[in-house]
RNA sequence: GUGGAUAUAGCUUAGUUGGUUAAAGCGCCAGUUUGUGGCACUGGAGACCGUCGGUUCGAAUCCGACUUUCCACCCCA
């Protein structure tokens, strides 16, 4: 088979079969967060590129290299969205939803776009799931935010996988002493760095507390911590968050190197990293500067997001987290046309009434049916031959112990039908 | 963006120093049972060996480019 052209570098196909278990999971996290009072919204898949510089930020990796940015026939200058935080301020700001009094609470489940080179859990085309709050300046809302998104990975099983670490950065005015400190402790050993982090020294100096290179961690242990430098309201707010979740018994490590990568988060930052896959499942923080950024009034804000393709990479490994589901309850298998003709009567009436049935579409024989009907999960069979045809009655078979019941074609099939499977006892199944 | 691997039926793979019709298991279709699934047996369909180009009498096999996937960085979800 030779196609004209395959999926993109960096974006798949949900297949059936794949795509089931991504909607139970998606289920799981709208399932969660409608039980924390967050309602769905939904955003465009393009912005104008405006949003994502000032939002994200404009010496970010994410806006600098990962953006896919073009020109539409009206000249504007538009990008796919890299992440699912602007979108949904600029959405929140612009359909005046501030009004409806605070604290706003939204989830979403989108697809973002970055120019990455792939690898596993990394795609261009990403699926994510977040949640993002606004007008909630208490620490309650740091941590429930943060016990929402663990109640998730408990809820999938992946609690255990992930861990929680926490940090906070601080607000611009004790981030901006802390930045000094640290270029000042590791400028006077700049030579020692490696060549990465020799350049974070001046774009970003906090990525080099968690740099890998051994000579680099080394320095780093001896840095200023940003705790140490947090305000008198940063260092109490933090204090408070912690408290509630130790106390909601929700184990956390905090992780002063804990940076995120995009400019607009202040204060509480966390994240869900996997030993296991090396990389985060998912991750978030307060950013009580964006809304303003964007043009709002100053509102405080916070949020996370989830990696999906990250996540279902976890949950396909695990047995059975996803039950087989049969994908019809009966089939039913008639031989000859005007068995079929039947057949396809009945079935539709068996649709009206809600019941998942299935019957021949490849006029194939009997035991071919039988195996299909078998294939597709179906609890029970019926077949439609010329003596059934005759006498207006069938056997009704339970494919798993092999028994049969007789069962009625007439007008009251569908009755006869919800009887015998409802009261499966009494028929003698 | 840097460095390194990979690519053979739908899936997982074999293919020995380049040599006729590219092999197996699973899956799919059919039969063994003129009308009852799972098991077993038999048969069948299905691959221009990632793409393009080069070397050669001859390429799945050697060389190059491109593409894909994967790994380590960078970064992130």
């Amino acid at each position: 088979m030779e196609l004209i052209t395959k999926a993109p570098k960096g974006t798949r196909d949900l297949l059936p079969g794949e795509s089931e278990k991504w909607t139970a999971v998606e289920n799981v996290m709208a399932d969660e967060a409608e039980l924390n009072g967050f309602a769905e919204i939904r955003t465009p898949v393009f912005e104008h590129t405006e949003l994502f510089l000032r939002s994200v930020g404009e010496t970010t990796d994410v806006v600098e290299k990962q953006m896919y940015t073009f020109e539409d026939k009206g000249g504007r200058s538009v990008t796919l969205r890299p992440e699912g935080t602007a979108g949904v301020v600029r959405a929140m700001l612009e359909g005046g939803l501030f009004n409806g009094g605070y604290p706003q609470k939204y989830y979403y489940k989108t697809t973002c776009y970055r120019y990455e080179k792939p690898q596993a859990g990394r795609m261009r085309e990403l699926h994510q799931f977040g949640v993002e709050m606004f007008g909630a300046a208490e620490p309650a809302a740091d941590a429930q935010v943060v016990a929402m998104a663990v109640s998730i990975f408990e809820r999938l099983g992946l609690w255990g996988d992930v861990s929680l670490s926490l940090n906070s950065i601080g607000c611009p005015a004790c981030r901006a002493e802390y930045h000094k400190a640290l270029r000042a402790y590791f400028s006077a050993r700049r030579d020692e760095l490696c060549e990465t982090c020799r350049e974070r020294l001046d774009r970003n100096p906090m990525r080099i507390l968690d740099c890998k290179s051994p000579v680099c961690g080394e320095i780093a242990k001896g840095a200023p911590k940003i705790t140490d430098y947090l305000c008198a309201d940063c260092a109490a707010h933090f204090e408070k968050v912690k408290s509630l979740l130790t106390a909601a018994g929700i184990p956390f490590a905090v992780d002063p190197g804990l940076v995120r990568g995009l400019d607009y988060y202040t204060r509480t930052v966390f994240e869900f990293p996997s030993a296991k896959y090396g990389y985060a499942l998912g991750g978030g923080g307060r950013y009580d500067g964006l809304v303003e950024e964007i043009g709002g009034k100053p509102t405080p804000a916070l949020g996370f997001g989830l990696g999906f393709d990250r996540i279902m990479l976890a949950m396909l490994e695990k047995k059975d987290a996803f039950p087989e589901e049969g994908r019809a309850e009966v089939y039913l298998a008639p031989l000859g046309e005007a068995a079929a003709e039947k057949a396809f009567l009945l079935v539709n009436a068996l649709h009206r009434a809600g019941v998942a049935a299935d019957t021949d579409l490849c006029a194939r024989g009997l035991k071919a049916q039988m195996k299909y009907a078998d294939k597709i999960g179906a609890k029970y069979t019926v077949v439609l031959g010329e003596d059934e045809l005759a006498k207006g009655k069938a056997q009704l078979k339970e494919m798993k112990t092999g028994k049969t019941k007789p069962i009625s074609l007439g007008d009251d099939f569908i009755d006869a039908y919800l009887t015998a499977v409802t009261s499966a006892e009494d028929i003698g199944f």
